[in-house]
DNA sequence: TGCAGCATGTAATTTGTTACATGATTAA
DNA sequence: TTAATCATGTAACAAATTACATGCTGCA
């Protein structure tokens, strides 16, 4: 994130917040470790700005070595692109569930969509076109996967209406 | 997995690799030592089966207990669902990459959709229709997000195209 | 001759999450 | 007066990955 100008871990997790968040996550408990193991490393420099009432501002900033060890990161040909779901693996279990949570689990998932859609439609309101077409594309990407679970959960909500069947030990 | 039934340790991980692979992963590391945590909390039993070469086959049943703590943690309203996508990291900084790498790594991410896509064709070649309709929605959603990315990508690999610009020191 | 499949696990390392600790400013 | 925003970090814990360790059978 540093390439695209100095920032401090604060700056840092608004990004995470959002055009960021809905690939990759990240709190403080891991940015502010990375931040210092990267300066150690000479990564990035690091300018202290004193503030009143707060702590100082540290604001960091990519060199050139960083700069040539992220360009060997992005050499991978093969990054990976995972999902982690809870929610399916609750899914697979609908046939345990009382009708009602299955439901509701469905409604908030539907809202958590809904939200990250809002936020896309945020970022696109702030002006994007100065940004790298990197960008744009990955942006375009989120929006496309949550246009596609939201059109799959309403049109297929009813396959997890099945009756529920106790299965206990008398079966 | 084991309210389907019993199962060992080596069956779980196929099934990792085939019909939850694409929302959950776990490796052998992970499993093992699930399984026996799980059976000294009285979650699972397990019987051990002597077979010759091998390690005995251990196979592990669900108990009644386990199928109420199942029940119990199925009841969270807000299961998460997240991705975690170096791809999309990579993607980001296309600007700072030759254009053949990125079209090596958009080629590969295509590969992998396919495979998935041959994988959900082949879970539903053994018939599906004695399945609960919580794993056919989720067997659909994994395929409808395959479907997404795939023309996703086919239609905005464009935006990647830039000029590839040195942003050194001298920039 | 070698590889894939069957079958189990442990140990070390790495990574990520959560809770804790501090504290001023500003808007509702 | 309450909550949110700014602003830093550490420490403990939980989870995940990877490498290690073993060894037979059957197929190409």
């Amino acid at each position: 994130m540093l390439t695209d100008g100095p920032a401090s871990g604060y700056d840092l997790k608004k990004h995470f917040e959002s055009s960021f968040g809905h690939f990759f996550a990240a709190g403080y408990g891991s940015i502010y470790p990375a931040l210092s193991a990267l300066s150690k490393q000479g990564f990035v420099n690091c300018e202290k700005i004193p503030q009143d009432g707060k702590p100082d501002r540290k604001v960091y900033e990519i060199t050139e070595e960083g700069r040539q060890f992220l360009l060997k990161a992005l050499e991978n040909p093969n990054p990976c692109h995972k999902l982690r779901s809870e929610f399916l693996a609750t899914m697979c279990f609908a046939h345990l569930m009382p009708r009602k949570d299955v439901e509701t689990v469905l409604d908030n998932r539907l809202e958590e969509i809904k939200r990250y859609q809002e936020m896309f439609r945020d970022i696109e309101g702030g002006g994007t076109s100065d940004w790298p077409g990197g960008m744009k594309f990955v942006l375009g990407f989120g929006e496309a996967l949550a246009a596609a679970m939201e059109t799959y959960i309403n049109e297929n909500r009813h396959l997890l209406a099945e009756k529920v069947v106790a299965k206990t030990a008398t079966g």
